[in-house]
RNA sequence: GUGGCUGUAGCUCAGUCGGUUAGAGCGUCGGUCUGUGGCACCGAAGGUCGCGGGUUCGAAUCUCGUCAGCCACCCCA
């Protein structure tokens, strides 16, 4: 896929006829011209770069003649003076046929799934005051640091883009007050957003299918949600793609942890890289996620959180463990995930592909059993995740097969047989649940069957001067090319039903 | 934010050492076939060579800047 698709809203204008006129109109035009004519234009073309006056006069002169050809073009172009080229901003893409088909058919598996496990949709607004995410997500994560989509409305609010759906979604529950009525499960589906350089599986504007599950404690939970998570990769057929799962602790081992890893990192200060330096003191956990070579046996030496846990977090730890062999998924203990989010406790998780680029995670999630309470809530344990559309859909097998014919392809010959079976077109739509397509483009009929293959059409219906006369239409098999006539009597609805019961059975 | 690579027709891409009117395949439209599709043949339309500046008698080609895309880093979906 990928050049830059750029739309051209160009108007041209006087101003504007100087460059893109100028050249088309001595360009193509002088082709058709004699050989004499071609370098006299050419001489013009030269001429032309020493004065502007002279390139003006011949830029009139040439508008003046394309106008005589096109009367309507003087008046566009004096309507217009500007050029404006504008295409997609960075990092957002447009979603175009066939490929938004397999968008459609990925949410409606996605939604299909989440309810199946009794998770209800939640939308919540796509922007949220500022600090709902600098107080969610943690002031020094990447995320709020950098990569906000930050605005100031009419009002003078600070409002952002949401950078990811976890924060809102319990804004949302506290402000609807929802936790009095017991544990939640939501899902939500959409779009979110964050400044950074696009890359391979990653945007400014992404889509994303997650799950968060409110009130339980307990490891079923956590199980629950990458369960959800691994049967929907698992309904794609993508079984190389692994579960990863650590335990990153509570409040109370946690900061046993941290010190543990900064014991550990600290000799290494002088050798570990500028950024890792840089997070020994604010975030030494972040450490374990770098890449830098120069990092590679420190991390590889560092204490896992594994043997950091408290008894409490090493259980819950286990009982994860329990479920997930219970349930026969198979995963892989990995103590160096960490995650970039501050609210995570206990459990984290990934699904990572080896088909992606370097951004090969699909799906990340957690127990975040302290955020609900940090916004304001009462003491609510949660987890959830969220899981890359974009991603998901780069890996997704689904692309190739081409669609079974089926519906219709109205094809009409001439004005009156147009203007007679566009109502039957109509009729068909409103009765049948197949597709309808109809050329109004006065097509020359071998034109029209190549449209119908286009569209995958199972039937074409013809009219033409010689049906309307017999007051009949042609029902064409598109696969076995055989065709019939029937009778078209009656108005426009009993046509079609009439079509309908014709193919009926043989479809 | 940093770095590398790349921008030529709707799409995929050629374009020699800087040289006259920038090409191909696919797609689109028309025709061969006044009314029968996937094939074939013939023809046509379609280009500010990303954009702007510079060098030059002359720039798609060299150079600087800029924008965009791709990839990587940081980090994440």
């Amino acid at each position: 896929m990928g050049r830059v698709h750029r739309a051209r809203l160009r108007s041209r204008g006087p101003s504007a006829v100087r460059g893109r006129e100028s050249l088309r109109a001595s360009g193509r035009r002088s082709a058709r011209r004699s050989g004499d004519d071609r370098t006299a234009a050419r001489r013009r073309r030269q001429d032309r770069q020493g004065t502007e006056k002279v390139a003006e006069r011949d830029a009139d002169d040439r508008v003046r003649r394309r106008s005589e050809r096109d009367p309507g073009r003087a008046a566009r172009a004096a309507l217009a003076e500007t050029i404006i080229e504008i295409s997609a901003p960075r990092g957002t893409q447009d979603l175009l046929p066939p490929e938004s088909r397999r968008w459609a058919r990925f949410e409606s598996a996605a939604r299909e799934l989440a309810e199946r496990f009794g998770y209800g949709e939640i939308r919540t607004p796509m922007f949220e005051a500022t600090e709902l995410f600098v107080r969610g997500v943690g002031e020094t994560t990447d995320i709020v640091e950098k990569e906000m989509y930050t605005f100031q409305d009419k009002g003078g609010r600070s409002m952002t883009l949401r950078p990811e759906w976890t924060a809102p979604t319990v804004r949302a529950l506290l402000q609807h007050n929802l936790l009095a009525q017991g544990p939640q499960r939501l899902y939500y589906i959409g779009p979110f957003f964050r400044y950074e350089r696009p890359q391979a599986g990653r945007y400014r504007q992404a889509n994303q299918f997650g799950v968060e599950c409110f009130g339980y404690p307990g490891a079923e939970a956590d199980v629950e949600v990458m369960h959800l998570a691994v049967e929907l990769l698992h309904k794609y057929g993508l079984d190389d793609a692994t579960l990863r799962i650590n335990s990153i602790g509570d409040a109370e081992c946690r900061p046993h942890y941290r010190e543990a890893l900064l014991r550990h990192f600290r000799p290494f200060a002088g050798r570990l890289s500028e950024d890792s330096r840089r997070r020994l003191e604010r975030n030494p956990l972040r450490i374990l996620d770098s890449k830098a070579p120069e990092d590679r046996d420190p991390i590889a030496s560092a204490p896992t959180f594994l043997d950091a846990l408290c008894s409490s977090c090493e259980e819950h730890f286990a009982e994860v463990r329990g479920y997930l062999d219970a349930l026969g998924l198979r995963y892989l203990v990995d103590p160096r995930i960490v995650r970039g989010f501050d609210y995570y406790t206990r459990t984290v998780f990934e699904i990572v592909s080896p088909s992606l680029g370097a951004q090969n995670a699909i799906c990340g999630g957690g127990r975040y059993d302290n955020l609900v309470e940090s916004l304001g809530g009462p003491p609510t344990p949660a987890v959830g995740f969220g899981l890359g559309e974009e991603r998901f859909l780069m890996i997704a097998p689904d692309r190739d097969s081409e669609p079974p014919r089926s519906g219709f392809q109205a094809i009409a010959l001439g004005e009156a047989a147009r203007a007679w079976l566009v109502p039957v077109v109509g009729a068909l739509r409103e009765s049948g649940g197949t597709p309808v397509f109809m050329d109004f483009g006065g097509r020359r009929i071998a034109a029209q069957f190549k449209i119908a293959d286009r569209n995958r059409a199972r039937y074409a219906l013809i009219v033409g001067d010689d049906e309307l006369a017999a007051r009949q239409l042609i029902v064409r098999d598109l696969d076995d090319r055989r065709e019939r006539r029937i009778a078209s009597h009656g108005d426009a609805k009993a046509v079609a039903g009439a079509v309908l019961q014709a193919v009926e059975g043989a479809a």
